[in-house]
DNA sequence: GTCTATAGAACGATAGAC
DNA sequence: GTCTATCGTTCTATAGAC
């Protein structure tokens, strides 16, 4: 069985998430992600090409379960209803006391461009582009999908800032009283 | 004349904007800023406490000359044309060569919270939200008033991200539509 | 002399890689 | 645990301006 290899790499995961999200990547050391995980320094690099692919693998963690929220929310046929329900999960995880901000758009001013990481940012937006354009019936050029981008970013980068939770009712008002409803 | 005294600071504060803006703060080491500065690193400690405030430092400069644009579109009367000035200068910047984003929101990813660059952080989004009170005639505590930094924030955080200035136009576009210009 | 500039060595601490 | 590299910082030593 390979129960202790995967569980390391399970630990690592966990320990790079917590970590990684609260204090930032580049704060963050590969000495601090071991300790927290409880694992041998061996342990990251059999599991992982190096510190690259760690950041590249938190974020694929955290964009499998962006995709699965997605995929439930999907289940709303009514797509005022969706987006008004996407933007309810905004606010609740604002409230929460470790929120930080979107994963995806901090790590995006920390990685350089040609990380692994990057690409996974990259397809974050993708998806997410991908997911309004089909709610609202739309290509994913369209000016509406842009739209619910920019309150989808400013709702995350502001309370996260400013610590304050209201600026994502704010941003959910704005999606609210937009053209792109209509 | 004091001519040499302030040529080395302002060629770090010159190195330090262009260097900490481009590659980001924790990225950029004390070297770096040096050499591009072509200034020795004595230099640096005489005239700052350490990178810490240089960056403070580096902010400081940025949120004067922000201070500059904001007392420009005060001079504009009509609050409406105001408020579009103001994300007309936004589009006008997104779609220059060196656009990063905003460097407040960047630089709040990669200092820590007791920092003296965080002190500038802070100001900054104090005076955009005193800005956009007085703009809209309300206490800087109305929800117009968030919605105009979800706005801003979403704009300059989506057009850096995906490398995209068409993201600011989407967030004009939002602004017009809004029910905060009613 | 005093001040600020220069170049550069060297410090302890910590980074990432193995 | 050990390696090497680099971080921010301090210090030595010297040159030029007022």
């Amino acid at each position: 069985m390979t129960v202790t290899r995967s569980s390391a790499r399970a630990k690592l995961l966990d320990a790079a998430a917590t970590l990684f999200y609260r204090d930032g990547i580049t704060a963050t050391g590969i000495d601090r992600v071991i300790a927290h995980a409880g694992v041998a320094k061996a342990s990251l690099y059999n599991n992982f090409a190096g510190k690259d692919e760690l950041v590249a693998a938190y974020l694929s963690v955290r964009l499998e379960r962006f995709d699965q929220t997605l995929a439930t929310l999907m289940e709303i046929a009514d797509p005022l209803a969706r987006i008004d329900a996407f933007f309810d999960r905004l606010e609740a995880n604002a409230a929460s006391g470790q929120f930080g901000g979107c994963p995806f758009s901090r790590a995006a001013v920390e990685v350089n461009p040609d990380s692994p990481a990057h690409r996974v940012i990259v397809e974050f937006y993708r998806r997410l582009g991908s997911f309004f354009a089909q709610t609202l019936g739309v290509d994913i050029e369209d000016a509406g999908v842009k739209q619910l981008i920019v309150c989808y970013n400013g709702a995350m980068s502001s309370a996260s800032v400013l610590k304050d939770p209201s600026l994502v009712g704010a941003a959910h008002d704005l999606v609210r009283a937009s053209t792109m409803r209509r």
